[in-house]
DNA sequence: CTGAAAGCGCTTACAG
DNA sequence: CTGAAAGCGCTTACAG
């Protein structure tokens, strides 16, 4: 007989005719016997055998009192407690996993997990995730490009019982498209159009209409637009929404008043720069910022070359980012309810994930406000 | 015969004597008929015996191609690549791992990931795990206090294969502690004293000392520390360093310039009031703080009262947050090298769990840079 | 170089 | 209410 057989016949053995330490000790020689040739494994941890056989009842029931305690008699029930207790167990997940063909496992796809929207999106993600027992996994978009694909298949390995797309768009690898992984997606933030899965976002050119609406309330008639990247379906929502303002408000549109940008600080720098370059009578009076990073980059600059914000030139963020009450002056911009998109958009995948598809698909759209601050203000001349 | 014996026979004699497409439809009768009862589970999903069948291997075989082709001979090899190509096949990780007796996932404690901080240690860590085909769970231990038992029992429970300590102390449940979870620990950022498992940090008490001595040799005297809260152990050791800083150029130390602050944005506030409420004359001329968000609150607060920075007073702050170098004026600072502590925890970590303790243990400090920017300047009176 | 078989640690229908 | 047994899908020593 070889070996490794007469090892695992001791160690059936002693679990039948000995106690539970001494057949963890058999088992812990089998293991480090392995480890020389093999990598490293940890040693012991009770399995619910050695829970069974300190209870004296079966495998079967100790799994049945943690897991439906009721129907199991008090004593029993009692006595398993016990040896759950006194051997430390923990069930071993992937064992269970492996058997009721779960993961309990949800990928999030988020574009850069450095950037401060969505770790907050994250949070509300991980809190009604993990309430459920659910895992994260945060597939970090930023970086090498390698790491989707990575991701797509992992997903389709069926390492993962759901994902939530963060990144406005579905992955995909060189070799599969996650819409083949056979697991239940659910988008939030960034609208994923064409597709029919849950989407939970907010409505960016309703709000990006209020936000400019708040403008022209105010007055101001020459109203600039600092733009997203043009491919980005946010900026498209954003864009489509000041112009809707303006034509509403009877405005006619200036193409000389959309400036590029790419949602960072440094673009509204540069959009600062290109401001300043106009003549004073040129200048809009107001500016529409597609998010709140790029506002505050842009605010910086005109503020130091002498512009009084808002006397001269009202600015409107879009976000609600912690810094848009940092900075001076603190900047009036949309809020989007980030913890409540995670929240939502983990809650719809769980019940996807739990019951299957629940009917028609379901996009919800949750309100995002726009929250005043020092940053707009009536335009010094009324409209000429 | 019971149902459900006989559907597993029909399965078994179905893989032995027709193609892979039949056994895999019987295999879905009965995953249907399981779903109605139990909870959705997906269906199908090529296994490993599928593929042996397809390319007539030995399911042996195909496993070894897999993991070690070189010991498998050509022919078979690509009998056996075409067959998992042809079925799409990609190993069911649970199995493996409970196999192997690993899980591939590494935990991650961190105290809230909404701060752009540790999002961005977190980047380093991803990076440098996903390389490694690790997983990655977060712990967000912000929130629920109970989330921090959950975790350490998953941990003891053996579903992670190590954990990364961001959160400065070592997390424990009521009847469990990590350090018996017989799997490696390393922790980073915040040094947990008395622990033997390596740690990953920057020098702090010598960093801080810089960034005072950095005031000192502009000419400062009057130096204000504005603190962290006083239990944590970064806020011990700036505050050590700022005192041997003082300490080294003979100036004394004075406890009414030390303002108490939490960390927030709101304490830097609060504290850039209490400045603002003492005389002028008795105003120190610079105040080190112990992080970025409190400076900036700080500077805001005093900036719009009136006075300017750094003409009357002069600001440096610590850690390097992005916005330090967006506000105004930008803000002097000790920039952490944040990407870096991770990369270099979760390379630790990925050798102690393949190698083992790998002797003594390790204590890393990573270099941080005092970064100067526009908030420091000689004061405007020589010292009295 | 390849196959047959054991076993990782669970859960759950079935039978009693 | 409880136990015996099958099986989730892999990996790996052993034998050939």
């Amino acid at each position: 007989m070889a070996l490794h057989a007469v090892c695992n016949r001791l160690h059936r053995d002693a679990s039948r005719t000995s106690r539970f330490c001494k057949s963890r000790h058999d088992a812990e020689i089998a293991n480090l016997d392995m480890a020389k040739r093999t990598r490293v494994t940890r040693p012991k941890a009770a399995r619910i055998a050695d829970v069974a056989q300190l209870a004296g009842v079966s495998v079967a029931t100790v799994s049945r009192t943690l897991a439906r305690p009721e129907v199991v008699i008090e004593e029993t029930r009692l006595r398993v407690l016990a040896a759950v207790r006194d051997t430390g167990y923990m069930p071993n997940i992937s064992a269970r996993n492996l058997r009721v063909r779960k993961t309990m496992v949800v990928l999030v796809a988020v574009p850069d997990i450095a950037n401060p929207f969505f770790a907050e999106v994250l949070q509300g993600i991980d809190d009604t995730l993990s309430a459920a027992d659910y895992g994260l996994i945060i597939a970090n978009l930023a970086g090498s490009p390698g790491k989707e694909a990575r991701y797509v298949d992992l997903v389709c390995a069926g390492q993962a019982d759901g994902v939530l797309l963060l990144c406005g768009h579905v992955m995909r690898s060189p070799d599969r498209d996650l819409r083949d992984a056979r697991v239940p997606l659910v988008a939030a933030c960034e609208y994923i159009p064409g597709e029919k899965f849950p989407q939970i976002t907010i409505d960016n050119v309703d709000t990006a209409r209020e936000a400019v609406g708040h403008l022209i309330k105010l007055g101001h008639t020459n109203i600039a637009y600092l733009s997203g990247p043009k491919s980005n379906i946010l900026e498209q929502q954003r864009l489509e929404g000041y112009r809707q303002a303006l034509r509403e408000a009877g405005i006619a549109a200036d193409a000389g008043l959309i400036l590029r940008g790419d949602f960072t600080f440094r673009a509204g720098v540069e959009a600062g720069r290109a401001l300043l370059a106009l003549e004073p009578v040129a200048r809009p009076t107001a500016l529409f910022a597609a998010n709140d990073e790029m506002a505050i980059g842009l605010i910086k600059t005109v503020h130091t070359a002498g512009l009084q914000i808002p006397d001269d030139l009202s600015v409107v963020g879009f976000d609600g980012i912690a810094y848009a009450d940092y900075c001076e002056p603190t900047l009036t911009t949309i809020v989007q309810p980030r913890r409540d998109l995670g929240a939502t958009a983990a809650a719809e995948l769980i019940s996807l994930m739990t019951n299957g598809r629940a009917g028609p698909r379901k996009d919800i759209k949750l309100p995002a406000t726009l929250m005043l601050r020092d940053s707009t203000r009536a335009p010094r001349r009324s409209p000429s």
